[in-house]
DNA sequence: ATAATATTTTTACGCGCGTAAATTTTTTAT
DNA sequence: ATAAAAAATTTACGCGCGTAAAAATATTAT
């Protein structure tokens, strides 16, 4: 017989001399079969490399396997790097993950949501647009899917929220940069879309009330993903006209500081925490990339296992209670300084 | 009636007033249906809101509408940008793209290819590891599955490849290089997982003789996919003892580049094409972050846009044939050189 | 060895839709 | 208006598997 010409479970039942209705469980659960017969299984399996046909089991089985994984601009390695984490703690679960971009764009997020629906996921993992999320769409598919917010909080939507403490990002580089220098003045986008980026911002005001400063802000304009391009253009702007109020930069996130550095340089301005410095600038979220800055970043770090790893845990915590939480849960990660060269 | 409680197509149709093959009909093809039946399955949809189930339809279809897109390292800004446009163009076939990224592991790739023949896709966009990658597995993948290869070439393996002209990237660069200043030497992995790296090298070499110029050649150690810090650790030890042959280096990769950027900054090492610089830099690829390196980088850019759209063009063409093309076409897309201040 | 328990087998139905064939209805051409 | 062509309807089957219920068999405990 040819090896590879199994059509079907009834097929691959008859050749393993096992009834279908004991492979269906088997591939539901190998557990759930004696351990004789799982062997004999996949003794088989191994030689005639059969596999369910996916389409048949999900239309009958009332729960899928599949957990839908957004990020809101997957260009960003952050979420790249977020997004790794999360495949490979679904995949621990035995589930299958399915990631998708918005690419930033409300649109695509609403299609997204739409096409992830009918797939019929057992759980999503969201981390919104933000502030361009349609907020009717994204309760509205809660309301039918177990989903998970990350990263980026809208009150009330999702059954929880796992993301970071931007306090404990703020309140650490602003001690640090006032204790150590000038006081830090906070350098922001005007209008972010963003929900962290207005905690960090009111952190950055808290903060400086706390320790009695008097708080600088500068905010750049500029809008969409290309946070690189607008930290560097707003940050041209600002050095060329001097209109700095400190010589110590805290940028709200990596990106935007990636930009003001790359400004920095091109301006000859020297930065860092040496004597002969300029300016020192420091930021938030530890993007892969700041370690590559000139000069290297000093910031403020995701723990992105333990954020990915909540995550996942919640979901299937959530999955297994039947798609509905008690409360819905908060839970928000510290950060870690690492300091580097920019400050 | 409960506007959101359509179950499945039998009670659609019901309430549209139209037979559910026609229905099917309509959903397969919304063109093969009279336009006045076709307005009247529209206006009910939208009032409705029903999708078909995707599990039902793809089961019965010998051919569905999904199409795999499959990155060997998505955490690099460079795959998260071709996959959104390889992304795009699916869509406007109307089929729906599924991303997977292999994280620069074997294993992954391998599984990644398991996952999605039980998928059973239309087609294939595959940008495989490279030298890593399980060559008979993929070659046993593109037996059943119609697949096209980008980015990175396996010779006699998947129906067709589309790519860049590595000779295009490399002789821009070291033409420009040699004519404006002193011998670039090429710098580069000692042993590249990347076939395009080969490729270059070879292009590297070729030009120079071509020119009537002594190649000189900086190999440096390491392994893995991140390439910033293997670049940042190369040049810091051949930067520290001084065994540079010229004064101008060209990276395999834009990377790369990145890493030995940082190195010379932190070196003191002054990059640059002004009179006072001590070294000039360039590369290849245009990274979505060579913009912003210091000094920003000057390197050959990849068309995006036109790999894209001809791989989708080519694996549509692939799919309309059934899945076999007479005879392998390989399209490689000339660089442009994009002039920064690194050299 | 016997009873109690756990597992497997047999049988059978249904999921939601694709699709084929024959028939009826609608549209277009003459 | 009539014939020819196109589209829609009716009817019916099948895809591959989940799953339920009852019967048969295997395993474990006593």
């Amino acid at each position: 017989m040819d090896v590879d010409d199994i059509k079907n479970m009834d097929e691959f039942a008859s050749i393993v001399g096992i009834s279908r209705p004991t492979i269906s469980k088997y591939f539901n659960d190998a557990d759930s079969v004696r351990p004789t017969t799982r062997l004999k299984i996949e003794e088989a399996l191994k030689k005639y490399k059969y596999r369910p046909n996916i389409y048949a089991i999900n239309q009958n089985r009332k729960l899928t396997k599949n957990i839908g994984i957004i990020v809101p601009y997957l260009a960003d390695p952050f979420f790249a790097e977020i997004a790794r984490f999360l495949e490979r703690r679904v995949l621990d679960f035995g589930f299958t993950p399915s990631l998708f971009s918005a690419h930033g764009d409300t649109e695509i997020e609403k299609t997204i949501l739409d096409t992830l629906r009918s797939l019929r996921p057992a759980g999503v993992l969201l981390a919104p647009l933000g502030r361009a999320s349609d907020k009717r769409h994204i309760e509205e598919f809660c309301r039918d899917v177990p989903t998970i917010l990350f990263d980026s909080n809208i009150e009330g939507i999702g059954e929880a929220f796992i993301g970071s403490d931007n306090f404990s990002f703020v309140s650490q580089t602003v001690e640090y940069l006032s204790r150590t220098g000038s006081t830090p003045t906070f350098f922001e986008m005007s209008d972010p879309a963003n929900p962290n980026a207005n905690k960090r911002r009111n952190a950055y005001l808290a903060m400086m009330k706390q320790l009695e400063l008097e708080p600088h802000m500068v905010q750049i304009e500029g809008s969409g993903w290309e946070f690189e391009e607008i930290g560097r253009a707003g940050a041209l702007k600002i050095l060329k006209q001097d209109a700095l109020p400190t010589d110590t930069i805290l940028c709200s996130n990596d990106r935007l500081a990636i930009g003001l550095l790359s400004a920095c340089y091109e301006l000859g301005i020297r930065v860092g925490r040496e004597k002969d410095s300029e300016l020192r600038v420091a930021s938030h979220d530890d993007h892969p990339y700041s370690k590559f800055t000139c000069p290297s970043l000093t910031t403020a770090a995701h723990d992105y296992e333990a954020v990915a790893s909540q995550s996942v845990n919640t979901l299937f915590k959530l999955i297994e209670e039947g798609g509905r939480l008690n409360n819905r849960e908060e839970k928000l990660f510290a950060a870690r300084l690492i300091m580097r060269d920019s400050a």
